[in-house]
DNA sequence: CGTGATCGAATAGTATGACTATTCAATGTC
DNA sequence: GACATTGAATAGTCATACTATTCGATCACG
């Protein structure tokens, strides 16, 4: 494991700026999948090429062949490689990978993101997170409001920018899609991480009078929920969405609506 | 590779009523993959439940270890084990678990599915579907409009119950999808995919009237799309999830609405 | 007696080399 | 010119040995 980067140069574009550090080099084989997911997802190696054969790679990577197999199948686990015998390993075409899966989502950060990728991540959360607000309006528990109320005050102890609020940020929507009790929201729960990690290295400083803006809305969807307003819920739980989306001028392009949804 | 399902028995349950067979062992990793898989979902391996070590495995199985160690790779790669050394193999929490992966999918169809499951799989559909539409009707092309029609006279020309009725069911679903140009639209396919074929095992054979309202409702779809319509395109995306999800009985308790949404 | 460090063992991770199976492509045959 | 045969390239599979990590028990020290 000589050559960590022999594929995917443009790693340190973005990546050490990230909110959380993640664990770092958990693994071997973690390292060389992402080494080549992020190749993939720049379009460094493009949809439909054929990869290097074993042999390359593992001298490449200067790993073993076991390592490179498995690195593999994790990606074509993940949708982006396919391999068969003979024809070697392929790039899938796009609408083939899983972009909600964790680690494509990180790779999409570390490969760079565009407004263009924003305003998708931030049209899916419009589509889904309001009607998971929805959702927990009617079935939410007395247990689950008080962790969301938690969630509010450990927002409002933390200051602006800091980890601790962007930590408390995420907790709320994550609990909020959990409390929907639909799984498939809760999955969506790495786009959510994905937008604000996103939003968190593009933005400028956030000014305070936004900070507390952020707050009231926030407690605006909590309340809702715990009255059990579906309806107000999604709508209060739109508007922070696009406040947050606000802050990159990314909507100004008028793509994104919040118009003609259900 | 003597014993397929040394782990997840329940598999001939449903498995074999798929519509599309789908390929049939396609190596033999897959095959390992798939039954874990399965017995995890069937929660025959219950979360936090720590897996029978490599040795045990590879004897159960009748597989050499590098097989099931790209067999347990996978399943991590989709969200569903965790591994550590000298703790061993691990049964993640639900939460954790890629819902959008279509091997994940597919393996719940194999399982078993229930009305709550149809359930949840309508209310993300219902989610995404609608503003997918939308979207559509705003980024439109002329090609794309050509292949929308296309696939509405593919439905015309089938019959009731047949494989091309719910393929060209599938595909204007999915090229709506696609024509939205969001990638996370565009992956919410499996989902769409898993919902026709629980819905094609499920229901009793639809009648010659219901056939006509199901084209009736796509045809609407279509035209807002090409008409820019952008609000009647959601509109008539929600009637036809609902139509479908109606049949099965399954939205009678209420928890399936479509107020509230953006 | 309790608390912390040390050692050992169990398990997944890595490495290597050999063999198998699949399938493209070239060649030859009808 | 179309089709069958052959050959070679590549991922898939197997077996074995060794490494690294980390839990748990044991032992030493306060």
């Amino acid at each position: 494991m000589h050559t960590i980067d022999a594929l995917a140069q443009p790693r340190d574009g973005v990546a050490k700026l990230l909110v959380i550090p993640v664990g770092r080099s958990q693994s071997n084989h973690a390292e060389v999948s992402r080494s080549i997911g992020i190749g993939i997802i720049a379009a460094l190696h493009p949809e439909g090429m054929t990869l290097p054969g074993d042999a390359e790679l593992t001298a490449r990577f200067g790993v073993s062949r076991s390592v490179l197999r498995e690195s593999v199948k994790t990606l074509v686990a993940k949708g982006l490689l396919s391999t068969k015998a003979r024809i070697g390993t392929r790039v899938r075409e796009r609408a083939a990978w899983n972009m909600f899966d964790p680690d494509v989502l990180a790779w999409h950060l570390d490969a760079g993101v565009d407004k263009r990728f924003l305003r998708d991540l931030a049209d899916i959360r419009l589509a889904v997170e309001p009607r998971a607000a929805s959702l927990a309006a009617l079935r939410r528990s007395p247990a689950m409001i008080a962790r969301l109320r938690d969630s509010i005050v450990r927002m409002q102890a933390s200051a602006s920018g800091s980890d601790a609020f962007a930590g408390a940020d995420l907790r709320l929507h994550l609990d909020i899609a959990t409390a929907s009790a639909n799984p498939f929201m809760r999955s969506i729960g790495a786009v959510i991480e994905a937008a604000l990690r996103a939003s968190f290295v593009l933005s400028a400083p956030v000014e305070d009078d936004e900070r507390e803006r952020s707050i009231a809305a926030h407690s605006e969807i909590v309340d809702a929920i715990a009255a059990s307003d579906a309806t107000r819920a999604s709508a209060a739980m739109i508007e922070v969405i696009m406040n947050g989306l606000h802050r990159h001028g990314a909507a100004e392009d008028g793509s994104v609506t919040t118009e003609g949804g259900s």
